[in-house]
DNA sequence: TTGAAAGCGCTAACAT
DNA sequence: ATGTTAGCGCTTTCAA
């Protein structure tokens, strides 16, 4: 039932190093016999086992993504962009859901070493081996590469954007608007972007003579029920900021949701920032106005980076850092 | 440097077999060989190439889901739960995102066949296979199981829910609403769902005496510009619907944020109605009336399904059709 | 231009 | 309980 190699080489008269060869490296053979060959290939319905091929080769075709949540929509952009690449250049993408659990980054991790997957694209901030006892030092490592998050380790190649200065950069807006009473609802404290983004706004609130409420930074999660939670606790408290900045555009969708119920106006009664520019950030009502990541650029990078490495060509580049941009929508207001 | 099965065996003072038989086959190896075996292995940091693995046993771990956008709020929600039940059964999931390419479809599928996956979750409409030519007939198809859509052969396995009933219950909410002015802007007609969807539209017009106009019927796309595109058509028109029914959440979010720059209240003016139920509908300004799908419950039975398929255990049922459910929130109102 | 043969790393039937 | 051995389906030297 199930042709191969040789079932081909029997039925065209040939050996099968000739067939394989037929496929793989054309020139090596006549081209009558590569035609023959093809055509009973084609009459056989034949086609190749990766997975021998894979063995033999010792490469598999595929690609690792190790991602907290395929369904977010920031990340589902990343992982369509990746895929594209990677289609484009004969790769598949093993998708990594990981749920932010640690054990399942270092199973997917873990795939490279079984031979599944040539490459690691990880979205998280921590390294998914034990660089002490299981590599001995970076070079040992399966070709990696770092997206939207930092390990801290300077030798993994990495793609972001500088989240420092987008935090600024939002913070900054709010300011020119004119407010002065800010809260931010972050995401998860864990991540190395939520710190900087943090210490971005703390420093555009002191370079402001801005004081800082600690009871308006709110400490939350990435979702839309994250931001929910985190609204409802600071409109409990009997003074109430005139912004809010969220650490991304679904926490922003969740914020307004709660402010929406409650009777607020937004942005008329209070100014919400988020972060990202998800697809729907310009659909929402109002408008949401945002730091836009370069979601698109992000995937592709990752994936030409990863590839190339697996290629056998390092990056140039280790720290590549895109630029984002502040897009100013309605569901921020100028104040007085 | 890359340590074997062999090298074990030598290390260990015992044949390969007996290292295999210590990890897949515990029982049949004493205690103390299995633990020194073990010890051995983790001391040279071994790792079983699974490459060869799934050569030798045929069965790669892996299966393909097909799916035509990944980014697609309601698609990612799926493969989530896809994920999340694959890996729990021990399989990664292969994302194949289409972008609605036929080709595509068949290159994905293709990996059955090249023995990198073990089965296919197919997301479309088409089968990607030619059934007179690649297969003699179904039996002979590798396991398979059809998502959301249907590919009208009745042998495949299909989960989905019921379109045309979907479609009559939101019809019948705008009418009992007292809308008798409904106008409805499609996703992608190719795909018999949308088929049903506007089946189910015209049977509940017919029913409630109410006249269609063919020219409030737009065929658009399953995008947030589509909905933004069907949306400017319908108000370009000198009589314009009191109800707009879209055949996506992500359509009514493109739709009403065209109505809201034009100058549309929703639903005070015109009333909207979505589907899917999507994440972002409730968090909506105004939430989203929409028809429910079963999201998780849809991806983990495919995921289960085609597990169990894979196990040989061929499904009880072929064709499984999920509840859906009305949800009215805010975005469709009562007319006088 | 073609073919013989070794072997990628592992499993599993069979033998001991 | 342990070992021997024959492959899984293919690529790739090396020789003809």
């Amino acid at each position: 039932m199930k042709v191969g190699i040789k079932d081909i080489a029997a039925r065209a008269g040939v050996s099968i190093a000739t067939v394989s060869h037929a496929f793989r490296n054309p020139g090596r053979v006549s081209r009558e016999t590569r035609e023959k060959v093809l055509k009973v290939a084609r009459d056989l319905g034949y086609s190749p086992n990766n997975l021998a091929v894979s063995l033999r080769t010792a490469r598999s075709g595929n690609i690792v993504v190790i991602i907290p949540d395929v369904a977010g929509s920031h990340n589902s952009g990343i992982i369509k962009s990746i895929e594209n690449v990677a289609h484009h250049r004969g790769y598949s993408v093993l998708l990594g859901d990981t749920q932010g659990s640690e054990d399942r980054e270092r199973e997917f991790a873990a795939m490279t070493l079984s031979r599944q997957a040539d490459g690691i694209i990880l979205m998280s901030h921590r390294l998914p081996f034990r660089i002490d006892t299981d590599h001995q030092d970076f070079s040992a490592l399966p070709p990696l590469v770092n997206g939207c998050e930092f390990t801290g380790h300077e030798e993994v190649p990495l793609v972001t954007i500088d989240d420092v200065v987008a935090g600024e950069d939002a913070t900054r807006h709010l300011i020119e608007y004119g407010h002065r009473d800010i809260a931010v609802i972050t995401g998860d404290m864990n991540s190395p972007s939520s710190q900087y983004r943090l210490d971005g706004f703390r420093s555009m609130m002191k370079e402001a003579g801005l004081e800082i409420r600690d009871r308006q930074i709110i400490f939350g999660e990435y979702t839309l029920e994250g931001g929910e939670a985190a609204a409802r606790r600071l409109l409990l408290h009997k003074t109430r900021p005139t912004a809010i900045f969220c650490f991304s555009d679904e926490i922003a969708i969740g914020c307004m949701s709660v402010l929406r119920t409650s009777g607020f106006q937004v942005p008329d009664d209070i100014s919400v920032m988020g972060f990202d520019n998800i697809r729907f950030a310009r659909y929402f009502n109002p408008p949401l106005t945002t730091i836009s990541q370069p979601t698109e650029k992000i995937g592709t990078l990752c994936a030409t980076l990863l590839l190339d490495m697996i290629d056998g060509k390092p990056p140039k580049t280790i720290r590549h850092v895109l630029p984002h941009e502040l897009l100013v929508r309605e569901s921020t207001r100028r104040l007085h």
